[in-house]
RNA sequence: GGAGAGAUGGCAGAGUGGUCGAAUGCACCGGUCUUGAAAACCGGCAAGGAUGCAAGUCCUUCCAGGGUUCGAAUCCCUGUCUCUCCGCCA
């Protein structure tokens, strides 16, 4: 959500970083609605002061003309005001709906560009192993072995959701493990585990609505709808508050499912683990002092690294540049992993730096306590790491000639004592 | 699912029709005292918005949305949430 008032002091400026995302020119009518909005305030206002001192006026003591007097001087106002609040709320509401609909501001740092393809590689890291033998793609390795079920799956759901067995659930359930001790233990996020079910204003909070509605899946029950990422509930978890500035930064760190309908992804990805409308994925959550949250995203993006380069998987950095970045971020940066069933780097974390864009959709504010300082702190999410597809990197990068996969050496504390899953 | 109680400032907690944006305590901030600190004492301390150079003035907000009334934190209706008891249940 914009600060209104940082429009009217920099429309010009407004409209060149939005053109940066290749969208069109707001600022006249944003400002143009506001100023309606406050001519429509102004005269409601005054005639609350009216009705408010014709009320102040009223005493028993009064004589019967006098007290009818202020009854139907009121009476009058308040069937007035009734249409005037009614035309002022119509133009905040409208006013509303196109802030909430423009996507944030882009840092000064993010590269201009148009789509992904002008989205700049900032490092790589880590040797891609050229085995000697033919390499498979993890759905051919695992369907092999019946570790994922699609006869199951579709069964049960459809496609786009799968159905993991034996040692691969295992696999999966000690990444989780691994990558929340090593989030809590290391890098001092707390660790939540929160509902996967929320009411749509923490959707709005985020960013999620009400553009986005046709991405996410929604109950009949109540308001609530399933989460796309836990970045939801754990980023609104001070919606509505004034945080103490002493506590911050507050770092918060959860494994959830997350749901997307995939709505404009259709024929993407069709196979296997890479794109479902249910998979789990570890986040992570910073809020964050406004002048400190470009160094906590540089941590973020340092604590995700370590768990890439703990699993000994080859990744690399992604700048997203100004058409590729997501609607709720001013500064993203992608870490992908190398796949080698689709000979590709692809993604397995997004870090962004929302800044105040969240925290005002949400009215998240910090207040620091000795100068009286009231403001919008940053808030920052990233992935670490989405668990469908890190085990497709895992199991394309550590398969073997005979079929079978070897497990990662950091993760075999968390394996039972199994060292390589799949038989021969 | 049945019966009952409740939701007030950062927290605790008073307030049942006007003088209430709201007592009091704690926390917090400033000061006096002290070598320093603590204690004690004095003062300050909700948020959002409009207007104004500013001081200030005004509007809104006591869970949310409706209603009654000249006037609502206070009365009525609906919803949400919390708590207690009973039933059921992973």
């Amino acid at each position: 959500m914009h600060d209104i008032k940082f429009i009217k002091d920099n429309s010009s400026l407004f409209d060149a970083i939005l053109k940066k995302r290749n969208i069109s020119s707001h600022s006249k009518e944003i400002l143009f609605l506001h100023q309606e909005y406050l001519d429509n305030l102004k005269k409601t206002q005054g005639l609350q002061e009216k009705k408010n001192s014709l009320s102040k006026m009223f005493s028993p003591k009064l004589n019967q003309k006098e007290i009818e007097k202020i009854k139907s001087d009121v009476t009058k106002i308040k069937k007035e005001l009734d249409e005037l609040k009614n035309k002022t709320d119509e133009k905040k509401n409208k006013l509303n709906q196109i802030l909430l609909e423009i996507p944030n501001l882009v840092d000064d740092k993010v590269p201009i560009g148009k789509s992904e393809i002008d989205n700049i590689i900032i490092k790589e890291v880590g040797k891609i192993n050229k085995p000697d033998f033919k390499i498979k793609n993890h759905v051919e390795i695992l369907e092999k072995n019946n570790l994922l079920d699609y006869n199951k799956a579709s069964k049960l759901s459809g496609s786009r959701f799968s159905v993991l067995r034996s040692s691969l659930a295992t696999l999966h359930r000690a990444l989780v493990n691994f990558m929340i001790d090593i989030n809590v233990t290391e890098f001092q996020y707390e660790e939540c585990i929160v509902p996967e079910l929320v009411k749509s204003d923490c959707l709005t909070g985020t960013g999620q609505l009400p553009k986005f509605d046709e991405d996410l899946f929604r109950t009949n029950f109540n308001d609530l709808w399933l989460i796309p990422t836990a970045e939801v509930p754990l980023t609104n978890f001070h919606r509505e508050e004034i945080i103490d500035s002493t506590k911050l930064p507050l770092r918060y760190t959860s494994f959830t499912n997350c749901f997307r309908s995939e709505a404009g992804a259709a024929g993407k990805d069709t196979k296997g683990l890479m794109r479902e409308h249910q998979f789990g994925k570890v986040e992570l959550v910073s809020i964050a002092e406004p002048n400190k949250s470009m160094a906590e995203m540089e941590r973020m993006i340092e604590c995700v690294e370590m768990i890439l380069k703990k699993l000994n998987i080859p990744y690399r950095l992604v700048e997203l540049c100004s058409g590729d970045l997501g609607f709720s971020s001013a500064y993203t940066i992608d870490l992908e992993v190398w796949m080698p069933g689709q000979k590709k780097f692809r993604e397995v974390s997004s870090c962004s730096n929302c800044k105040d864009f969240q925290s005002r959709r949400m009215k998240m504010r910090a207040k620091n306590h000795g100068t009286g300082e009231i403001y919008y702190p940053h808030t920052l999410n990233g992935s670490s790491i989405a668990i469908g597809r890190i085990l497709i990197s895992i199991i394309e990068n550590y398969q073997q000639e005979n079929g079978t996969i070897s497990i990662p050496d950091i993760l075999k504390n968390y394996m039972k004592g199994i060292t390589s899953i799949g038989s021969k």
